[in-house]
DNA sequence: TGCGGCGGCGCC
DNA sequence: AAAGGGCGCCGCCGCA
C-alpha cells in the first residue's frame, strides 16, 4: 500500500463548494505531496518544482493499493498531477480511503480524531491549520503568499499527515474486500452527483430572504429591537421571561430537562402547545406574546438554507451537486450519512412536480406566493431535485424494513410469526392493535407502538413517537401499551436481553463465539485493545471498539455494563481520552437491524447502475426516459429479490417514477 | 475573526 | 431493573 496526502492551495472555498469543485477550479494546486510505502518503509516528500523521483514513480505504478485519508479529496487533485506534472494514472480501483477504514472500524473518521480515540501516540502537528491559512488560502488580493520557510513546514506536515494515517491503517482492520468495493461504487454515485433546479433554487433563495426580512421586521417593531432575527432562540427566550415572569404557564411550558439540568426551550413542538393553549384560550396572554412565538413558527421552517446550499455546492457548468454521499458513515451501524448538500433530511411533505412547476412559475414572474410563504418554500426542497434533460428519476424504497429485520434477526417463533403478517400482506399496525386488544380502530396506536418500542423504548419513545402523529396519551396510557406491546412482542423482550448477555459473554471470553437468534459477538481482544465484533449475514461486521464490562453507576445504584468508545461523540478539546458510552440489549438490537438493513441497501446498490442518491431505505436512480419502464420493472425485482443470506426476510417494494425528486 | 458549544430542524 | 438512536447542517453566542 502507499500512503499519499496532498497539501493545496486555492482560491476555491472548499467548506462551501465542496471537494469536487475545489479539485476542478483552475486556481486550484498542489504544494506538496508526501508518500509511504508500507512495504519498504521508503517516504517522500515532492514539491511542484521538482521531477517526480523514478522509486517514487515506481511505487505509485507497482502500488496495490494506493491510500489517502478521505481519498475523494485526493483522487481529485491527483488529476493535477496527472494533468500538470507527469503523474502516471491510477486506475480507479486501485485507490482506497483510509477514514473510510476508520468508519467501518467504528472510529472517528478525522484523522487526528481517530488516531485521539485510538490512544496513539503520532499525532498530527498542530500547526497544520495555521500553515493552511497562511499557504493555501488566498489574501485579500486573491494571490498566495509564497514563504520558503513557511512550505518547508507544510512540508513536515503534509509528511507527518502520512505518518498519522500510517500508524492508523495499522492499528485498525482493512476494509474487507466487499467493503472495499462498495466505497468504491460511492466513489461512482458521488461523481455522478444529483442536479439542482438553478433557477427555482435561485427564485426560492430570494423570496426565502424577503420573507425572512418581513418576519424580522415584525420582530424588531414587537420587541422594540431586543430580537432582530426569528433566529434568535436566546433573545426570544429572554424576552418573553422578562415579560412573563419565571412563573408564567408559558415558561412553565418551555420547561425541558437535559441530563437533569432544567432549560427553557421553544422548539417545534412547544411552540404548538403553547399556540394551541392559547387558540383554546386555555391561557391569557397580549399579542405581542401570541406574535412573537407565532413568527418564530412561521420564521424556523427548516432547511430553507439549504437552496442556498445547492446552489453553492453545485458544479457552474452542469449544475450538479457531486460528493453528497459517505460510505459508512455512521460507525455504529455502517449506514451511509450524507454531507454538504444534506440529502438524508430532506422535508418529505412536499409539492407534487406540477404544483412545484406552477410555483416556480409564479416566482420566475416575480408574483407574491400566497399563504404562508416559508412554508411554502420548504415544500419546494426536494422538488428542486431533478433529472437531467431527457431523463428522468426512478425511486424504489422497501416498506417497513427495520420492522422486518428485527424479528428476521431475532430468529425465533414470534418473530416469525410477525413476518409472517408481511408475507401475507397484511396491515402490520392494525394485526399489532389487534393483538394488544385494541381493536382496528387503533391503527395510529399500533404503528406508533411498532415504530417506537422495537428496541426497548417506553414512554418517553412512544409519546414523542406519537406526537408526530397527532396522537396524545398521558403518560399511565402510554406506559399500558408499551406493557401490552411488550407482552404480546416477548420475542422482543427476549432479543433484547439474548443480545446483551451474549455480548456479555463475549468479552468474559474472548475469542469465543456467541449467539442471539441470527447475530454473533465475539470479542477480538487484541484489536484496538478489545474490539466487540457483532457478526451477521451478508458479510455484516459493526464493532464496538474498547469494548468492556465495567461497574456503572445509575439511578438504581451501581451495575456491570458494557461500555465502549463512541465516534460520534467527540470530547471537548481539553480531555485526554475519547468518549465512551454505554451499550444495553435495545442499543445492540437497533444497531445490527440498521446495520443489517444497510448491507441490504448496499447489496442492491452494488447490482445498479444509474444510481444517484440513497436514503437508507431507498434508492433513486436517473435513467433515460425511454428506459424507465424496463428499469422501473427491474428495480422492482431487485429490491424484493431476497439475497440468499437472508433467507425467509420479506421486502416489498413498490419502485415509482418521478419527473423530480419529492412525490 | 475564528472556533467550539449549543439549540434547533428534519429524515430514517 | 431503565433506556430511542442513527445522522448532518444552520445560526447564534461567548470566548480566545
Amino acid at each position: 500500500m502507499l500512503i499519499i496526502d496532498f497539501e493545496t492551495r486555492s482560491q476555491c472555498d472548499l467548506k462551501k463548494k465542496g471537494s469536487s469543485n475545489y479539485c476542478l477550479d483552475p486556481s486550484t494546486d498542489i504544494l506538496c505531496m508526501a508518500a509511504l510505502c508500507t512495504d519498504t518503509e521508503s517516504k517522500w516528500l515532492w514539491y511542484p518544482d521538482e521531477e517526480l523521483p523514478q522509486a517514487l514513480r515506481y511505487a505509485i505504478e507497482n502500488a496495490d493499493l494506493v491510500c489517502a485519508h478521505n481519498a475523494e479529496f485526493d483522487m481529485g487533485i491527483y488529476q493535477i498531477a496527472v494533468t500538470d506534472y507527469g503523474f502516471p494514472q491510477i486506475p480507479k480501483q486501485k485507490w482506497y480511503c483510509s477514514s473510510a477504514q476508520c468508519r467501518v472500524n467504528a472510529i472517528p473518521a478525522g484523522l487526528d480524531d481517530a488516531a485521539w480515540a485510538l490512544g496513539l501516540k503520532t499525532r498530527k502537528y498542530s500547526k497544520g491549520a495555521h500553515l493552511i491559512k497562511k499557504l493555501s488560502m488566498p489574501r485579500p488580493d486573491g494571490t498566495f503568499l509564497e514563504d520558503e520557510e513557511l512550505l518547508i513546514d507544510m512540508g513536515d506536515y503534509c509528511m507527518q499527515d502520512v505518518i498519522v494515517t500510517t500508524a492508523v491503517v495499522r492499528a485498525t482492520r482493512p476494509m474487507t474486500q466487499m467493503e472495499h468495493q462498495d466505497w468504491l461504487k460511492t466513489v461512482e454515485v458521488n461523481q455522478r452527483g444529483v442536479l439542482i433546479d438553478y433557477d427555482l433554487a435561485t427564485s426560492a433563495l430570494d423570496y426565502s430572504d424577503t420573507e425572512q426580512s418581513a418576519i424580522a421586521i415584525k420582530l424588531i417593531d414587537i420587541t422594540d429591537g431586543v430580537v432582530t432575527r426569528h433566529s434568535q432562540s436566546a433573545r426570544i427566550r429572554d424576552w418573553l421571561v422578562a415579560r412573563l415572569g419565571d412563573d408564567h404557564a408559558i415558561i412553565k411550558l418551555m420547561e425541558v430537562y437535559k441530563e437533569g439540568v432544567k432549560k427553557l426551550s421553544l422548539d417545534k413542538n412547544i411552540r404548538r402547545n403553547i399556540l394551541n393553549m392559547i387558540e383554546n384560550s386555555e391561557i391569557i396572554v397580549d399579542d405581542d406574546v401570541r406574535d412573537v412565538v407565532q413568527l418564530l413558527d412561521d420564521g424556523n421552517k427548516s432547511s430553507v438554507a439549504k437552496f442556498k446550499r445547492m446552489l453553492e455546492m453545485c458544479d457552474e457548468e452542469d449544475h450538479r451537486v457531486r460528493g453528497a454521499f459517505v460510505f459508512a458513515g455512521a460507525s455504529q451501524t455502517l449506514r451511509y450519512t450524507s454531507r454538504g448538500l444534506q440529502l438524508h433530511n430532506m422535508r418529505r411533505d412536499c409539492w407534487s412536480a406540477d404544483e412545484a412547476e406552477h410555483i416556480a412559475h409564479l416566482m420566475a414572474q416575480g408574483e407574491p406566493l400566497e399563504g404562508d410563504v416559508m412554508e411554502t418554500l420548504s415544500k419546494l426542497l426536494r422538488p428542486a431535485i431533478i433529472p437531467a434533460q431527457g431523463n428522468i428519476f426512478v425511486v424504489g424504497d422497501w416498506s417497513s424494513i427495520e420492522a422486518r429485520v428485527l424479528p428476521w434477526l431475532s430468529d425465533s417463533d414470534g418473530g416469525d410469526a410477525k413476518l409472517q403478517i408481511f408475507k401475507e400482506g397484511k396491515d402490520v399496525y392494525i394485526e399489532a392493535a389487534k393483538a394488544m386488544g385494541l381493536g382496528e380502530s387503533s391503527r395510529q396506536i399500533g404503528k406508533v407502538a411498532e415504530l417506537a418500542l422495537g428496541y426497548q423504548g417506553g414512554v418517553n419513545a412512544f409519546n414523542s413517537m406519537a406526537r408526530n402523529y397527532g396522537l396524545s396519551m398521558s403518560d399511565a396510557e402510554a406506559q399500558g401499551v408499551v406493557d401490552k406491546w411488550r407482552s404480546t412482542n416477548a420475542w422482543a423482550v427476549r432479543f433484547w436481553a439474548e443480545l446483551e448477555q451474549a455480548a456479555k459473554d463475549a468479552i468474559s471470553f474472548p475469542t469465543k463465539k456467541f449467539h442471539a437468534g441470527m447475530v454473533t459477538y465475539l470479542f477480538a481482544p487484541d484489536m484496538m485493545e478489545g474490539t466487540l465484533l457483532c457478526l451477521m449475514e451478508g458479510d455484516t461486521i459493526i464493532q464496538y471498539p474498547k469494548a468492556k464490562l465495567e461497574m456503572v453507576a445509575t439511578k438504581f445504584g451501581d451495575r456491570v455494563q458494557i461500555t465502549a468508545l463512541k465516534a460520534s461523540l467527540k470530547p471537548k478539546a481539553d480531555a485526554k481520552q475519547w468518549l465512551r458510552t454505554s451499550i444495553y440489549g435495545g442499543l445492540l438490537a437497533e444497531n445490527c437491524t440498521q446495520a443489517f438493513a444497510a448491507a441490504i441497501l448496499r447489496n442492491a446498490l452494488r447490482q445498479l447502475d444509474d444510481v444517484v442518491a440513497s436514503v437508507h431505505d431507498e434508492i433513486v436512480l436517473e435513467v433515460g426516459y425511454d428506459e424507465s419502464p424496463t428499469v422501473l420493472k427491474n428495480l422492482q425485482q431487485l429490491m424484493e429479490e431476497t439475497p440468499s443470506w437472508a433467507e425467509g426476510l420479506p421486502l416489498t417494494a413498490e419502485p415509482v417514477i418521478m419527473r423530480r425528486y419529492g412525490k
